[in-house]
RNA sequence: GGGCCGGUAGCUCAGGUGGUUAGAGCGCACGCCUGAUAAGCGUGAGGUCGAUGGUUCAACUCCAUCUCGGCCCA
């Protein structure tokens, strides 16, 4: 201690102050703290607790419905944080007084893990085939098991609450039973459609993909031009191509009536010397190209000269195809068919129309009144050329291997095929070039598209008993569903306004089955057997999986379940299984509906919260089976969230070096600083994390820790008995108490619609500045020194209690393990077990008080000029304490003034004295730009130096016996003395 | 290439229907305190509001184009 703190008698009144006292340390150790809390929370069963007490509360049910994370890993960041999002919105809304069950659930089917126990198998020496399926089946549930039990000792580590002995699993036998009773419901809702079209396949798993399982990515592929001649005239339409293989399955040629068209004669072309090889265009070819690309296909074909002819009009020509002089096979007549997918931006103006290997080109085969089963089909499961009349050149060539070292290259087909077509005279030119083009998710391997029948949940096609179409229900469900960020109903209503059929079927064994059994005329026997007939089958199936689990449906036969309702001769079972995403569209029923927490048909969730990916996932997967069982969205609200991003803005990615793991941050900081940059996080756009911004975070973690620690100290030895009403407050307490209600209007808000960053910054503002800065400075010398039966001590210990009964609840959602210890130490402990049994505690009303607020706002106005001025004389070292100052404050506006009425300024201004005067004040006068009319000359505060209170006083003044202290401190000093 | 969304101080965020010198907290710099002390207080410096063009008396706020980034799709 230095000189200057000395007083004049040295005598040490220490012992006789009010410091603040408390076992609450300045710093959380969270790292090692946070398990411990989790281990006391599983102790008490929690969250079983918060149902019974919400039962008890008779609260109202707050639904937010899981979205299960799939179930093959470790838990990341992107998942910890959707985690934790959704238990900031579960906790906030129980604290707000719901019953906010959460039941996490996780996603288990489907192609990930049926591909990584294939490569389990194969390691062992085992291949798909010698694998029975029900073996099979156990390994992959097994191997979902594993990682869910990963992932939830994840999730629960994040601090995430919920009823983690009871989740949903989408490979549970009552959830299987579940998704195939749901199926059937569709199914007979008259929706279900079998079609063939082309569909991306993998050759390589001989599977069907469906988009989320593909990726795209840069691939070097052949490219050629083919001429198509034109039937009846002297030239040749040309087409190109990056499919090569596609050309035998060619049955038409399309092109746009609105791209302008040329006859192009070849007048000369380069020579061979300076190519190396003779270009396949000869000098009197004639071609049709659009105008717009003639030049670029002549380059491609190497003619050095040609000339313009005439306009043409490709309409109604009839083409041969390019290997008609191969096999009869190729007689047929080509097709011009007219179509919108047609451009002239590249390639020749002409597209070769194979109906089977394309999208586009099947829409235009059909749009343009072809029929579907004429689609040519030549191409089998392995990605293999397989059809009775095709030559013996190409049957059983492959498009790409599927087995061996170079699995996933190009096969033999399009080498084949551009071979095939030189030596018809028809191939153009040829070269490479580099596309972005379907990969499988994990083989990686290219897909092809390949007309297959499929299992669809039609779109457009009225339901049974005069329902609606699916995408009519399901637009008008969207336009009956909230929406945060409000963006999102706009992106997920264009995309279901766009979307084609559900592709349901998938060809792979780890899945829910397909349960439909198929009559001798190709139709479900939802649809050829009569209604009741239809239900009598429907109820053996799921009688059968209720008993012995989706195995009875694969080791079972077709006559199982039709015996003495059909006859089962010709019927054949569908032996594919479901989409995942029908698996996960319908968690709503066997996880809400099923468990009795919504109502089977007219109930919703009131929240779906997830990643703005899902507006092509689960959002929709949801809303599409709810809407065909039971005409409406299964949920109230949709909430999206964006993704982690770096500092810079940059997606994370291994190969950046960019990624933050959970649980790095759970040991470097605490996962409780992952929850407050989650809640500062304006979460519907992407976040951004980094070391840095974390480090921002634990500061906040800091300030309110503080702030806690502050009011437990402050409060040490408190009880209702001390507590002044605020009516006999004094200005101060009461502005906090206004202060109080602001906040809890704001918080309450906040957290029903999802705020959290308003929360972060409201409670930053109030520890920091109303608290810390103002109110805790201000009010210090009156805890530590006043009398303890002093009314201002008083007053503030009980604004202090309000102020931490508040701030310990309104921050338990974002901050669960900091508030719990905080509130297990503060003099609540006793109201329950947990902070997270408790409610927002009530805030009256009459707290608010605008005009006093007002009145306060003026004070902290000249108060900033004050400390403004003492600046200056700490600067010029006249004073160091602001207690060795006593200013005088020149104010020219009256209301300024009035605003002190009642109050000591010098208390406010912490000052040992203050003088305020109505008036102009000196020139020289100490003033702010943005505060005119109030003028500060600042000096030094006479009298000597209290013993106890650091203030400086009038010794004249003092209580004769004790002389070295303010009055006020003697009377505080012989109060405690005649206590003990 | 298409659909949707976004780019405000070093960081996280505020900035109804366009209108005086664009705000807050944190961080930073400097100073104070040493009875909240690996704490607390004060003062201060930081922004061509992604860029350009336009509408307007007036734009961070409206329009267009571009750019960078994100999600989804091709």
């Amino acid at each position: 201690m230095n000189d200057d703190t000395k007083t004049a008698t040295g005598n040490d009144y220490r012992d006789t102050l009010f410091l603040p006292k408390t076992e609450f340390p300045m710093r959380g150790g969270l790292p090692k703290a946070e398990p411990k809390w989790i281990a006391r929370w599983d102790e008490m069963r929690l969250y079983d607790r918060m149902r019974e007490d919400a039962k008890k509360r008779g609260a109202k049910p707050f639904i937010l419905h899981d979205g299960p994370p799939y179930a093959n890993g470790p838990i990341h960041l992107g998942t910890a944080m959707n985690k934790i999002l959704k238990d900031l919105v579960v906790r906030g809304h129980q604290m707000l007084g719901y019953d906010a069950s959460y039941i996490p659930g996780w996603d288990c089917h489907g192609l990930p893990i049926e591909w990584k126990v294939e490569e389990e198998f194969r390691a062992k020496g085992r291949t798909k085939d010698d694998v029975p399926g029900d073996e099979f089946r156990r390994a992959c549930r097994a191997y979902a098991e594993k990682w869910i039990e990963v992932q939830k000792q994840g999730f629960r580590r994040c601090g995430v609450e919920g009823d983690w002995d009871h989740p949903y699993l989408t490979m549970n036998y009552e959830s299987e039973a579940a998704t195939v009773r749901e199926f059937l419901r569709v199914a007979m809702s008259g929706r279900l459609v079998r079609g063939s079209k082309p569909i991306m396949w993998s050759p390589v798993e001989r599977t069907a993909l469906a988009e989320a399982e593909v990726e795209y990515h840069d691939r070097k592929v052949p490219v050629i031009w083919v001429k198509f001649p034109v039937q009846g005239e002297d030239f040749s339409v040309v087409i190109w191509t990056t499919t090569p293989w596609t050309i035998p399955a060619n049955q038409a040629v399309s092109f746009n009536p609105s791209i302008s068209y040329g006859l192009y004669e070849v007048e000369s072309v380069m020579n061979e010397e300076e190519l190396g090889f003779a270009p396949f265009a000869k000098p009197g070819d004639k071609y049709v190209l659009a105008d717009a690309l003639a030049q670029s296909v002549m380059d491609s074909a190497k003619v050095s000269g040609f000339k313009r002819l005439q306009d043409v009009n490709p309409e109604g020509w009839t083409l041969t195809h390019p290997l008609h002089t191969l096999s009869d096979f190729y007689k047929h007549p080509i097709p011009m068919l007219a179509g919108d997918h047609v451009t002239d931006d590249a390639g020749t103006g002409f597209v070769h129309t194979a109906p089977a290997h394309g999208e586009d080109d099947f829409l235009v085969w059909i749009a343009s009144g072809h029929k579907a089963s004429d689609i040519r089909d030549i191409v089998n499961e392995d990605g293999v050329y397989e059809h009775p009349d095709l030559p013996d050149a190409l049957q059983g060539l492959d498009i790409i291997r599927t087995s061996g070292k170079k699995r996933g290259e190009q096969g033999k087909a399009n080498p084949e095929v551009m071979r095939l077509l030189t030596e018809a005279g028809n191939l153009l030119s040829r070269g490479v070039t580099t596309i972005r083009d379907a990969h499988s998710w994990r083989s990686k391997a290219p897909v092809i598209r390949r007309a297959t029948p499929q299992w669809f949940i039609s779109m457009d096609k009225p339901g049974a008993n005069g329902a609606a179409p699916l995408r009519e229900l399901a637009l008008k469900a969207l336009e009956d569903t909230g929406f945060t960020p409000p963006s999102g109903r706009n992106r997920i209503t264009s995309m279901v306004a766009d979307r084609p059929d559900w592709l349901i079927s998938r060809q792979r064994n780890w899945g829910v089955p397909i349960t439909l059994l198929v009559s001798p005329d190709g139709q479900p026997h939802t649809y050829a057997l009569p209604e009741d007939k239809a239900n009598e089958v429907n109820k053996r199936i799921l009688d059968a999986i209720a008993a012995e689990g989706v195995e009875a449906w694969f080791s079972a036969d077709a006559a199982t379940f039709l015996d003495g309702i059909a006859d089962p001769a010709g019927w054949e079972k569908v032996t594919d299984v479901l989409d995942v995403w029908f698996d996960s569209g319908t968690t709503h029923a066997f996880t809400l509906r099923d468990r009795g927490i919504i109502d089977e048909n007219s109930g919703q969730a009131d929240v779906y919260l997830e990643g703005s990916d899902q507006h092509r996932g689960w959002f929709q997967s949801s809303l599409l089976e709810c809407c065909a069982t039971r005409g409406m969205a299964p949920y109230k609200q949709v909430v999206t969230h964006g993704f982690i991003v770096d500092s810079e803005g940059k997606k994370m990615s291994k190969s950046l070096g960019n990624t933050v793991e959970p649980e790095q941050v759970a040991n470097q900081f605490g996962i409780e600083i992952l929850r407050l940059w989650t809640a500062s996080s304006d979460f519907t756009e992407d976040l951004r994390i980094s070391d840095d911004i974390l480090k921002t975070n634990a500061e906040s973690y800091r300030r309110l820790r503080n702030t806690l620690r502050y009011l437990l100290g402050a409060l040490d030895g408190y009880s209702e008995a001390e507590a002044v009403d605020p009516a006999d407050m004094p200005g101060l307490e009461r502005w906090v108490l206004h202060r109080l209600a602001e906040s809890d209007a704001l918080v309450r808000k906040s957290y029903e619609t999802f705020d959290y960053k308003r929360i972060m910054s409201a409670m930053l503002n109030f520890c920091g500045v109303d608290l810390s800065a103002i109110y805790f400075d201000i009010r210090k010398d009156s805890l530590y020194c006043d009398a303890p039966s002093d009314n201002r001590r008083k007053a503030a210990r009980t604004v202090m209690s309000l102020v931490l009964e508040r701030l310990v609840t309104w921050l338990a959602p974002i901050m669960p393990f900091t508030t719990e210890e905080a509130f297990l130490m503060s003099q609540f402990a006793g109201r329950a077990d947990s902070v997270h049994l408790l409610t927002f505690p009530d805030t009256p009303k009459s707290w608010l008080d605008a005009a006093h607020a007002a009145r306060w706002e003026k004070i902290f106005k000249v108060r900033r000029v004050v400390t403004g001025a003492l600046e200056v004389e700490r600067r010029e070292k006249r004073i160091g304490a602001s207690l060795e100052a006593s200013p005088e404050v020149y104010i020219e506006d009256k209301t300024l003034i009035d605003a002190f009425e009642g109050e000591s300024p010098a208390d406010l201004f912490i000052t040992s004295g203050a003088k305020l005067v109505h008036g102009e004040g000196p020139a020289d006068a100490y003033r702010l730009e943005d505060t005119p009319g109030v003028a500060v000359v600042p000096a030094k505060a006479s009298g000597v130096k209290c013993a106890r209170s650091w203030k400086y006083f009038d010794p004249a003044t003092a209580d004769p016996e004790f002389p070295d202290i303010t009055p006020r401190d003697a009377a505080a000093v012989r109060e405690l003395r005649g206590a003990a």
